[in-house]
RNA sequence: GGGCGCGUAACUCAGCGGUAGAGUGCCACCUUCACACGGUGGAAGCCGUAGGUUCGAACCCUACCGCGCCCA
């Protein structure tokens, strides 16, 4: 065994030790039938992409959950892949040929193919090189690739089905229309931006009158394609031009008045206003309503087009606009303009401002699949963590509308349907047909267009367990366990997963999901590379430790709001795990040599203490209470509590405690006495390690392979495959568990610890109050009158002479003085006495005396009004009530000492 | 406009009905035989504001003020 530096190098390790997981297969599934299986598909990232902080924080809170419930025993299956991403990867490899001075078109589909797949070999991959620094113990084995062939197969068996059952059609709507990437977009892909505009109010005439009606618009180069003009049908200024006509300005076309409730809102603008069905969402629909027609006048490129008037066909959007304004203005229709918000539509991708035309277009009819997802959740089928975004999910569903499904690309699954020439049958199948379907004609022509890439990763947890053609996985993982992402890709994700797994199997295909919040930058924005704020999780690997990176994203795994990121807690996270290596060396250091077997036997089986030090039993306590805390904090997702525990106890209790109290029995010549201490660091260790490892696996496994363990029997040859250690599982470390934190002698230890914690700390307090070096022994004297005498300080003041650095520690008697030209504390009914004779002005120790018998007479005063209140003492819990008694009692007895101490020394 | 969430120490966050906590930073002392990526002691908070419920509120309720996100 190398002797181990006094500082954890995580890059010594890191690599390695996941190399060895790897090839030890641990990360796939283990085969036993009987267990229960944990299954989580990782969302998949852009194959093209890098690890961001968004990622990090998935990767580490299901590598936590799934390496936990592998150590629980479950046959544990976290299933990696990564998507094809359409337009981000397509925008990619054209700017790269444009930079070549050629373009898709010009190189032509296949060519651009090829491309696309070389771009993707070459870019490709680093995602996943990425998660495995971070420790991700993702099957992969079962790697799976949105475009390769099993992911294909999926998507054509699932269209051609879709198709057939009349879900999936083609039709003349309104879409939205990315004129950068040529692309038709969904809903979902649109989004909205508050932006500064204007509203504009133009007078339309009314034919055969000399009225005009006034519509107020956000967007005036429209009316171009204006096929009426709608007003409320309540409204009692504009209600009797209803069923009129207007005489559309510039155009010179004679458009309809109709009324309209849903469109028109009375109090907004005017109250009347223009619609253009071919260029707006809400017109689309009320056109519908009205029988109007739809008239398109922008074209794909973002020009106005046909039949607008010729002087404004091939202006661009924010040409015409000004152009339309300038000829109203001029023929004295524009009557006002003033600033207005509005929300505008930009493209995810490509940052475009999104133009709604009409096209024909495949669509799904979500309909069915929402209602039925909806019910799965209302059933409890698959619940959400935190719960309330259940109602977002609600909402989301109840209020969906078909899903545009095809996009004006090539890098995609290519549309399953062709078009016949002779007889324009549209032909769907699941094998590229030789013929049409319906006149058995040859001359067949493949629809151009390829599929959202979201169809494909909606299917994803069917795909990544080999749907529609393997059913083994299928059938031992699916429904999967858990669906863990941010909550911004809710919908994209989670509600289309939902809906295709709940539609082509029955079952939904997770039973919990939960959803964490955004990563921001330090400065508490949205992390962008323009703003400068961008923090990149493998520079963190590399600086602190993957270990570090992934504590501190378990300890914020719980935020609601954005997490702003701290690089300055990530660093003491670092911090903690050099803590944790450090004190693993001291264990090791001391346990050279030691067989715990015999030890283990007794105490870890049988739960026999006698032969422990009240410090042994306490840590043995606190230890299996911070593994049940941890193990419960787990299970409920509360990720953040269980690091919070973890973190708590390692530092403030077993290393600033049990291995400064251990020190004099490790180096005791009474081989019992040391064996007790050596047997319970190995035992406290081994739990501890095990309790932490989904959290931070690679400095725990480091450190436990290393460690003499308690239990020969159960020589593991890796932490990530040992039992994780729970009460109730046979396979627990420690089977006396339950006896032991029954067991009154460890429960009474506590107590005694609470009271060297109390003295030492007093005395080290009074030694800093009094400038005296800190490892200056000194004489001190107690007395604990009334809170077990001298068998309390039978048992307390070894430890208190250790930690305290005493030099000579004595008992002042209950009716006895108090030593001379002592300086004194009273610490929950326990006198301490510092002599310094010579050193202390008995002035001001008279003065700080005086100031604690005050603030002590406060607090009684405090208390004994609470307890004298009626209310209190009848309504609040009898256990609260007797608590503040006994702190009651306690506090005059430190009081009744501190008047005593305070007489003597005003005498003196 | 509708919905959700969040305002706790200088910063980043726990606590969510019974005596205000952690990390980082700050001050003083300590290179003590696991650890200076450390130890000891300390300073630092009208727990956003105002009401209400309660014996008791940082915690529950209401309103308001800020901040963020989602959906229109």
């Amino acid at each position: 065994m190398e002797p181990s530096s006094s500082a954890y190098d995580p890059s010594a390790v890191e690599a390695s030790t996941y190399a060895r997981w790897r090839e030890r297969g641990y990360f796939r599934p283990h085969a036993d039938p009987q267990a229960p299986t944990f299954t989580v598909v990782l969302p998949p990232p852009n194959v093209t992409g890098r690890l961001h902080m968004g990622h990090a924080l998935t990767a580490t809170i299901e590598d936590c959950l799934v390496r936990w419930h592998r150590m629980r025993g479950a046959a544990a299956l976290w299933l990696p892949g990564t998507d094809h991403a359409g337009i981000a990867t397509q925008v990619m490899v054209e700017r790269q040929l444009a930079g070549e001075g050629t373009s898709r078109e010009a190189v032509g589909r296949d060519e651009f193919l090829r491309r696309v797949w070389q771009w993707k070999d070459e870019h490709g991959g680093i995602i996943d090189r990425q998660h495995e620094a971070l420790g991700a113990s993702l099957d992969w084995d079962r790697y799976r690739f949105t475009m390769d062939e099993v992911s294909s197969k999926a998507v054509r068996e699932a269209f051609c089905r879709l198709h057939e059952q009349g879900k999936i059609y083609r039709a003349y709507r309104l879409i939205n229309w990315d004129w950068a990437s040529q692309t038709a977009l969904s809903d979902l892909e649109v989004e909205h931006r508050e932006t500064d505009g204007k509203l504009w109010h133009i007078a339309y005439p009314i034919e055969g009158s000399d009225e005009r009606l006034v519509v107020a618009t956000t967007r005036p180069e429209t009316m171009l394609g204006d096929t009426a003009v709608a007003v409320h049908p309540d409204d009692p200024r504009h209600r009797h031009l209803i069923g009129k006509r207007a005489m559309l300005p510039l155009c010179d076309r004679s458009i309809p008045i109709v009324g309209d409730a849903i469109l028109v809102d009375m109090e907004f603008g005017t109250g009347a206003v223009k619609v253009t069905p071919g260029h707006d969402f809400n017109d689309f629909e009320t056109g519908k309503r009205h029988g109007l027609p739809v008239l398109c006048v922008i074209d794909l490129h973002g020009r106005m087009c046909e039949p607008s008037p010729a002087r404004f066909v091939g202006l661009s959007v924010a040409d015409a606009r000004t152009a339309v304004l300038a000829a109203l203005r001029e023929a004295g229709l524009l009557l006002e303009e003033r600033p207005h918000k509005l929300s505008i539509g930009h493209s995810q991708r490509t940052g475009v401002v999104v133009e709604p035309i009409p096209s024909t277009q495949w669509f799904v009819d979500v309909g069915t699949m929402a209602t039925a997802a909806i019910e799965a959740v209302r059933a409890g089928r698959t619940t959400f963590v935190p719960a309330h975004r259940t109602n977002d999910f609600y909402r989301w569903m109840e209020n969906i509308h078909d899903w545009c499904i095809s996009r004006q690309l090539w890098w995609g699954h290519r549309i399953p349907a062709w078009y016949c020439d002779a007889c324009e049958h549209v032909t769907v199948a699941r094998v590229d047909p030789s013929a049409c379907a319906r006149c058995g004609a040859t001359a067949l022509r493949q629809d151009e267009d390829v599929l959202d890439t979201w169809f494909s990763s909606g299917l994803w947890p069917l795909t990544t367990l080999g749907w529609p053609d393997r059913q083994d996985d299928l059938a031992r993982f699916y429904p999967t366990s858990l669906m863990e992402t941010g909550w911004d890709i809710l919908f994209f994700w989670v509600a289309r997963m939902m809906m295709f797994g709940l539609h082509f199997t029955g079952e939904v295909p997770f039973r919990t999901v939960f959803l964490h919040s955004m990563v921001l930058g330090e400065d508490g924005q949205k992390m962008s590379k323009t703003k400068g704020n961008v923090v990149d999780p493998i520079e963190l690997i590399d600086r602190y430790g993957a270990d570090a990176l992934r504590f501190y994203l378990c300890t914020m795994a719980g935020q609601e709001l954005g997490i702003v990121f701290s690089r300055s807690r990530v660093e003491g996270y670092r911090h903690f795990c050099n803590k944790l290596w450090n004190a693993a060396r001291f264990v090791e250091m001391n346990t050279a040599g030691f067989d715990p077997a015999a030890w283990s036997e007794r105490v870890l089986v049988r739960g026999d203490t006698s032969g422990l030090s009240l410090a042994d039993r306490w840590i043995l306590r606190r230890t299996l209470e911070t593994a049940g805390e941890v193990d419960a904090q787990l299970g409920a997702f509360r990720l953040d509590l269980a690091a919070h525990a973890a973190y708590q106890f390692v530092w403030y209790e077993l290393c600033d405690w049990y291995l400064e109290l251990c020190k004099p029995a490790l180096r005791s010549d009474d081989a019992a006495v040391a064996d007790a201490a050596r047997g319970t660091l190995v035992a406290v260790f081994d739990v501890m390690l095990r309790v932490m490892h989904p959290m931070i696996p690679f400095v725990t496994e480091a450190l436990w392979t290393r460690l003499p363990k308690p239990s020969s029997g159960n020589a593991a040859q890796s932490l990530m495959i040992a039992a994780y250690p729970r009460r109730d599982d046979p396979r627990s470390p420690v089977p006396a568990a339950a006896a032991l934190l029954q067991d009154p002698a460890c429960r009474e230890a506590a107590e005694d610890v609470a009271r060297i914690v109390d003295v030492v700390t007093t005395v080290r307090a009074m030694k800093a109050a009094f400038k005296l070096p800190p490892a200056k022994a000194v004489p001190i004297a107690l007395r604990a009158e009334g809170i077990g005498g001298d068998a309390l300080l039978d048992r307390i003041a070894g430890a208190v002479r250790h930690l305290g650095r005493v030099e000579r520690l004595d008992r002042v008697a209950a009716g006895a003085a108090a030593p001379a030209g002592a300086a004194t504390e009273v610490v929950r009914g326990l006198e301490v006495f510092l002599p310094l004779a010579g050193l202390v002005d008995i002035a001001a120790e008279r003065t700080r005396m005086r100031k604690a018998a005050e603030q002590a007479q406060r607090d009684i005063a405090a208390l004994e009004g609470k307890l004298g209140n009626a209310g209190f003492v009848a309504k609040a819990p009898a256990e609260v009530v007797a608590g503040e008694r006994a702190r009651l009692t306690e506090l005059r007895a430190t009081a009744e000492k501190l008047a005593r101490t305070l007489a003597q020394l005003e005498s003196a």
